[in-house]
DNA sequence: TATACTAATGACTAACCGGTCATTTGTCAA
DNA sequence: TTGACAAATGACCGGTTAGTCATTAGTATA
């Protein structure tokens, strides 16, 4: 099947650009890497180049992408299955042995953060964050209950001021030669977050603030994307009880009569899968688990 | 005096340039501002750019330095100076003023702090954050005495952090459209500040680890380089107080004969004129004050 | 007015960029 | 071996950049 094999060919070649941009991107940032210099660095053509991505913007919306679905779907997942006393603790840890084992892709991130001019990819970004902040809001709902709802965003952002500050200290400063215990950092970060949570009187962060700061992109996942990107997923997956999770998924899309025992046994399965991992946030989120 | 004249039409040259740079750097980021955009905007032509500065990157150095050394001169005095139950909201509070105040030139430095390719610029931009840092400690050393010691670098890193983070909200975010409330703002980071000191028990940072990222850029102020840059605000003051101050600072640097409290009020003195600030809180230090 | 000198100009250079496309190379089935 | 088709190439295009420099404009003195 010569197509099969040109479309396997294509996307191991894409994945090559992508490994090369990832490492490129890293070091000198964005726009101050060269198609050029990414097809020398992975040994092709500059056509080459083109055959697999329509344009440079769209190499890095991919890479953002493709990190930033596993990265936000773990941490979800995470902070809805885990029980109370270990939700904090497997947050942080997440978070920080994420960015440290995608370094890589961290730094891209957070220069990209401030720096972008791409219409596009800030919007791209700008999205994740939200979907960021929306996941660590449940997670402070769910651990401290009604009392904190006066600083619950106060709350969220220092949480979310924990990672990124502690995270860029080892991602912009080689720490990785004096061996983190991350262990120990998560751990101070829980006990500094439960001792703001229990203690803070002053809020300053308000809803308007927070809806103003997070531009409220209103993105109810369409049910016609949600099934053609399992559909993509179905025809992509080889192991067997995985692929009919996903076909029993998708049936429940199109009419629903499964008990919501039998869905989130489903999500369970397949969220294992790497390959499936955001399909499953999206499911999580459209049938509101 | 033609030459005299002639170094003051310089001299504001420079200055329209440095404004409307930072104007244009503050929007589009330095990379994506052309010397062409620049003088454009400020009406004068490209050779005209390159008589006040030998380079783009010598503007940009020129502004960081600019707006740095006012604002570490400024924090580092009301460090030294504020009694310790004012000590850390007026931190605070200076600290988002300055932000708040001059908004272009944070966006710009934020922005270059992870971006910067240029090796000379990333330098400087580490130094002013070392001297930060080193401000910071010893304010947390002021406040706390010797019962924090173990977590001091902790505490020193979270007030960055939340100096940072909440910057960066109304930085990049024009909250500015809502009239924020920095006076809460405050006092909402220094009850948190107070908490983390008083309750926190596991250290993470360790001295070792802020070596590493300081990079110890041991800068002792030659003695050499503080004389030259006094003769030269010498030179330009016009306020004859401040400039008795300045040349009797001269002889004390060249001749120590001075009381303690002389030399205190001396500083005092000139630390009030913004084009002094400098060279007093390089004098401080050489003075060991 | 003539002279001398500095300030200011903008056309120009050399380099680099993202993206295109006519051409070549490689790989199949017939 | 041939023919057909897709994959891969890299010279090339139009555009932008930082920085230069021969030339001109402006001004103060003699």
């Amino acid at each position: 099947m010569s197509t099969i094999k040109a479309g396997e060919d294509k996307m191991s070649k894409k994945q090559l650009i992508m490994d090369s941009a990832l490492d490129l991107f890293a070091k000198q940032g964005f726009e101050a890497t060269s198609v050029q210099q990414i097809t020398d660095y992975c040994g092709i053509s500059k056509g080459a180049f083109y055959l697999s991505f329509k344009s440079k913007d769209e190499l890095i919306i991919a890479l953002i992408d493709h990190f930033m679905e596993a990265f936000i779907s773990d941490i979800d997942y995470i902070v809805k299955t885990t029980n109370n006393e270990e939700l904090l603790y497997s947050f942080y840890y997440t978070n920080l042995q994420s960015f440290h084992k995608h370094s890589d892709f961290g730094k891209i991130f957070i220069k990209e953060q401030t720096h972008s001019l791409n219409q596009d990819l800030l919007g791209r970004i700008r999205y994740y964050n939200a979907l960021m902040d929306s996941t660590i809001l449940l997670m402070v709902e769910r651990l401290y209950g009604e009392e904190i709802t006066h600083i619950k965003y106060d709350l969220m952002y220092c949480i979310k001021s924990f990672v990124t500050m502690y995270s860029e200290l080892f991602l912009f400063n080689n720490v990785v030669s004096l061996d983190l215990d991350l262990d120990l950092l998560a751990h101070s970060l829980v006990e500094k977050t439960n001792l703001l949570a229990k203690h803070t009187s002053i809020p300053f962060l308000t809803k308007e603030i927070i809806q103003v700061v997070s531009q409220t992109t209103d993105d109810k996942v369409k049910r016609e994307q949600l099934l053609e990107l399992l559909e993509q997923n179905i025809k992509e997956m080889d192991e067997p009880i995985i692929k009919e999770s996903l076909i029993l998924l998708k049936q429940q899309l199109l009419n629903p009569n499964l008990s919501p025992a039998i869905v989130a046994g489903l999500l369970e399965n397949i969220q294992k899968n790497p390959h499936c991992k955001w399909v499953s946030y999206l499911l999580r989120h459209y049938f509101q688990i």
